[in-house]
DNA sequence: ATAGGGTTAG
């Protein structure tokens, strides 16, 4: 009766349950019906009785392609990639001939597990079973390839297909984003359209990460308008989620967070993404905040989203927030996570406790090259330039092969400790044993490290002949050598040249600007403060931040709003007495504005906000205490030396964090082999 | 009847 009225494949596809497919399955044997046994397979199977649809499989007596293929897929959607791929080379062994479902399944698998060698060889198996111009089994190629980082391979499959689809585009789209050639991926899109396709969810997405990717604001805007005005992608999370991540990732928080606060549906990902984006974007607090947030809305963080509420913390620069986050991440079982472990070695060394980050990273469960590269950068932001060497010496003793992020964060970790004949040596056999071609960052370190240690002229001859033009960022390295040593007529052609290049921060004009003061050429001062003025940028106001039994407080120059600022003045007027006695001068060259009184200089100095943070933590501590302070730019030249006696005087150990790097002033010496 | 492409993070 039931039998007659529905065909058996309807009855099979609504099942929900393994009891009920075996009652009917006993019912089609007892009433005489005639039983498809793929299409049994794969309903056992899709209810997750994938040991039945096995043991049907076994005691089939002959069994065809689609038999093989039911169990085959079955598997591939269990997302067990390699019994698929066994299954595949057992089939072949039965001198079974695989059809299209098949080499599209058995690729993917490969593609799943990063297995090149099998694709290429199942890939070998549909050519020759004439499968070349099959779009589904051509497009799981080219998804392998891209998934193995074989681009250009990847293009000539491609460029060989006959017919091509949307998944087709798509792949290669998304392909040539992952291989950083988001221009190429745009390219790929118009050719797309003029063959007459629509982009779907999927092209779009590949879209917004080019732009994420390009930085380009103007296309981003127009992938975003055909998406509103198509009416495309609505409510889908994912394409959604990509958007708020790409206006995050090019600096556009607030439409970010609108797009945001406009999902109807988000995940844990849309979360981290916008979590992310404020953390990179020097958001901290909002960025913790989210985190928080996330939660009363019921959603557990993952580890990405603990990961970028890290990279939070390490911003804020002091350890608490993220020793809490380290405890949640314990309590989650989440601290062998890769990107949470090199997240926690990287944020303490950020916040100041390179000890804990050093046990994390002797106990970490694995080691990869990510890992080393926090290392080693955390030793070099500490102006540990030996340690940072020795975990590179280890890191090539373990095989793990050191990239341009390890390279650059060596070299900077030498430079800031004045090794510069390694710094030498090291980028040399970068290029000649490591194979890594130099980058642009890479030349920024060198001629850091050649112009701090005040070889400013061979640092000019490297930046001249570097082959290729060198960027402002090169030349900007070379210009505050040349400020920090005097080097007047050197200094004037790096600082031409960075004014040429047009600085797009705040703090290069500031650079430039604190160059020609030094140099007391006050009309270039004025035509650099209009320059900035006309590239729309303002000078970022410097702070300072003490922490204090858990809170923070900020400061900024000769900030008379704190409550006790006379306190304040109070101790560094009394400790600057003994500060002379112990040898102190204040460098009044310091002061890179028109003064002319030297008292007023002094004055000036004395409430530069690194002291003030730095006092107040005096005046609120118990004797002893040591001293955290970050601050969000440089630390002035004066200050650095005047902490040093202050660390005396006071009897501290003070710790101040500046834009670039650690400073660890103890009875009377810093941690830095120079100041710069 | 079955099959290919998707978001965040170190």
């Amino acid at each position: 009766m039931l039998l007659q009225k529905w065909s058996p494949k309807s009855l099979l596809l609504s099942c929900r349950n393994n009891a009920s497919i075996s009652k009917l399955h006993a019912l089609m044997i007892t009433s005489g019906f005639s039983i498809n046994p793929p299409q049994l397979i794969a309903a056992y199977a899709r209810t997750g009785a994938i040991h039945i649809a096995h043991k049907l499989f076994d005691n089939l007596p002959n069994r065809a392609v689609d038999s093989w293929n039911a169990l085959i897929i079955a598997h591939s959607r269990l997302n067990t990639p390699s019994q698929v791929i066994s299954l595949y080379r057992e089939m072949i062994s039965s001198r079974i001939r695989p059809d299209s479902s098949t080499f599209t399944v058995a690729i993917k698998a490969c593609a799943t597990s990063l297995d090149l060698e099998s694709g290429r060889e199942i890939w070998r198996d549909a050519v020759e079973c004439g499968y070349r111009g099959d779009v589904f089994v051509a497009s799981s190629v080219l998804n392998l390839f891209v998934k193995c980082g074989e681009m250009d391979e990847a293009m000539r499959v491609f460029d060989g297909m006959g017919r091509r689809d949307v998944v087709s585009w798509s792949t290669v789209i998304a392909g040539l984003v992952r291989s950083g050639r988001a221009w190429e991926a745009l390219e790929v899109y118009r050719r797309m359209r003029e063959d007459g396709l629509e982009g779907d969810g999927v092209v779009m997405l590949g879209l917004i990460q080019a732009c994420a990717c390009v930085g380009d604001l103007r296309i981003a805007a127009s992938v975003h308008g055909y998406l509103i005005c198509r009416l495309i992608c609505v409510d889908d999370v994912v394409v959604e989620t990509s958007l708020v991540d790409m206006y995050a990732k090019n600096g556009r928080l607030d439409l970010a967070l609108i797009i945001f606060r406009r999902m109807r549906l988000r995940n844990v990902v849309s979360w981290s993404a916008l979590i992310s984006g404020y953390a990179r974007n020097g958001n901290p607090g909002d960025a913790l905040m989210l985190l928080v947030e996330m939660q009363s809305h019921g959603f557990e963080p993952d580890s990405a989203s603990l990961v970028g509420a890290l990279l939070a913390c390490s911003d804020l620069g002091f350890s608490r927030p993220g020793s809490e986050i380290h405890g949640f991440v314990v309590r989650r079982g989440l601290q062998t996570d890769r990107a949470v472990e090199t997240a926690l070695v990287d944020t303490y060394a950020k916040c100041g406790s390179l000890p804990r980050a050093r046990a994390l990273f002797k106990g970490a469960s694995a080691r990869d090259g990510i890992l080393y590269n926090a290392m080693i950068a955390g030793y070099g932001i500490h102006g540990r330039g030996e340690e940072a060497l020795s975990v590179f010496r280890r890191m090539i003793v373990a095989r793990t092969r050191p990239d341009h992020a390890t390279f650059a964060s060596l070299l900077s970790a030498l430079s800031h400790s004045g090794m510069v004949d390694e710094g030498r040596y090291w980028f040399n056999a970068m290029i000649r044993d490591y194979k890594v071609e130099p980058m642009e960052k890479h030349y920024v370190s060198l001629v850091d490290l050649l112009a701090r240690g005040g070889r400013v002229e061979e640092a000019r001859g490297l930046v001249e002949d570097t082959g290729c033009k060198p960027g402002i960022a090169v030349w900007v390295a070379l210009l505050s050598g040349c400020l920090n040593h005097n080097k007047i007529l050197v200094g004037e052609v790096a600082a031409k040249k960075v004014l040429e290049l047009k600085p797009n921060c705040p703090g290069i004009y500031t650079l430039v600007s604190n160059f020609f003061a030094a140099t007391k050429n006050w009309e270039e001062v004025s035509t650099v403060r209009r320059a900035m003025r006309a590239a729309g940028m303002k000078k970022v106001p410097g702070y300072s931040v003490a922490e204090v039994s858990g809170k923070l407080h900020a400061f900024r120059v000769e900030d008379k709003s704190h409550p006790e600022y006379e306190q304040i003045l109070g101790i560094l007027e009394g400790m600057e007495p003994k500060m002379r006695d112990l040898g102190y001068v204040p460098n009044t060259e310091a002061v890179l504005h028109r003064v002319e009184d030297e008292e007023a200089k002094v004055k000036m100095l004395r409430n530069h906000s690194e002291r003030l943070a730095i006092a107040f933590g005096i005046l609120k501590t118990r004797p002893g205490t040591r001293l955290l302070i970050t601050k969000n730019l440089r630390v002035c030249g004066d200050c650095h030396e005047a902490i040093k006696f202050m660390s005396i005087v006071a009897g501290r150990e003070i710790v101040v964090r500046d834009a670039k790097r650690f400073h660890h002033f103890k009875n009377g010496s810093c941690s830095c082999s120079d100041y710069w």
